[in-house]
DNA sequence: GCCCGTAGTTCTATTTTGTAGAACAATTCC
DNA sequence: GGAATTGTTCTACAAAATAGAACTACGGGC
């Protein structure tokens, strides 16, 4: 298990939902931000497996909704991220931040190397 | 074969060095220029593997080099991004941009509902 | 022409991430 | 109790990430 030093592309994503949703979001509603802010459509599956990812290693913890919500349908499951989460994507965000630096996408390479 | 919208996380870095390099990069050069730029350590299997992923999808080109290069050693294999490679990229900075739209690492969530 | 060093690429194997959707669970309202 | 509603868990598999050993091809001496 070694312990990788980079999220993943959706795990990085997902922990921005949750922080988007300021420690009230649960996985439905995850979905749906991500949904509404990136017009990515994604399973509840995807959702839920990479949660249960981040938990795994620190970035968010969980705790069950109220047992008995004013609305039918089973609790929810809150996550809110942690310290480390923040750090994770800080770096992942960092590192990624370095090979984009100064990369212009409307100009062909500076030698228009393109290919077909 | 479903095609992916978007790019890995290890294949956004990838191209993007392909990008810096200006048409010119191969293998051991576009590994060098990962590492010194972002101090990530990645094997040479793993900078192949993606490009290999990357040039089956069509987002970057390659050509070997001159077969008698002035400095012994294998011919080199040159990698440049394609006109989908570039809008894969732009696709892929987008999506997540609009996910880090207004998020702010440095303050707790709104609501400080932050977790140990 | 054959070894040696050098520079590079391929190959093999495995773990981790990403993905989907069906199944299941818990609650309210009739 | 049964249906509707809301949500989570489970199962299965494909794709991406990762490492490092093996292999290839060249130039330079001798």
């Amino acid at each position: 298990m070694t312990k990788r030093k980079f999220l993943g592309e959706f795990e990085q994503v997902v922990l921005l939902a949750v922080i988007r949703m300021a420690g009230d979001g649960y996985g439905m509603a995850i979905r749906r931000e991500i949904e509404e802010r990136t017009g990515r459509g994604v399973s509840i599956g995807a959702i839920y497996a990479t949660l249960e990812r981040l938990e795994a290693k620190g970035y968010v913890g969980s705790r069950s909704g109220s047992p008995s919500p004013e609305r039918g349908g089973r609790a929810r499951r809150h996550f809110a991220i942690s310290a480390e989460g923040r750090t994770a994507l800080q770096r992942s965000r960092d590192m990624l931040g370095s090979m984009w630096d100064g990369v212009d996408l409307e100009q062909p390479d500076s030698e228009g190397q393109e290919v077909a």
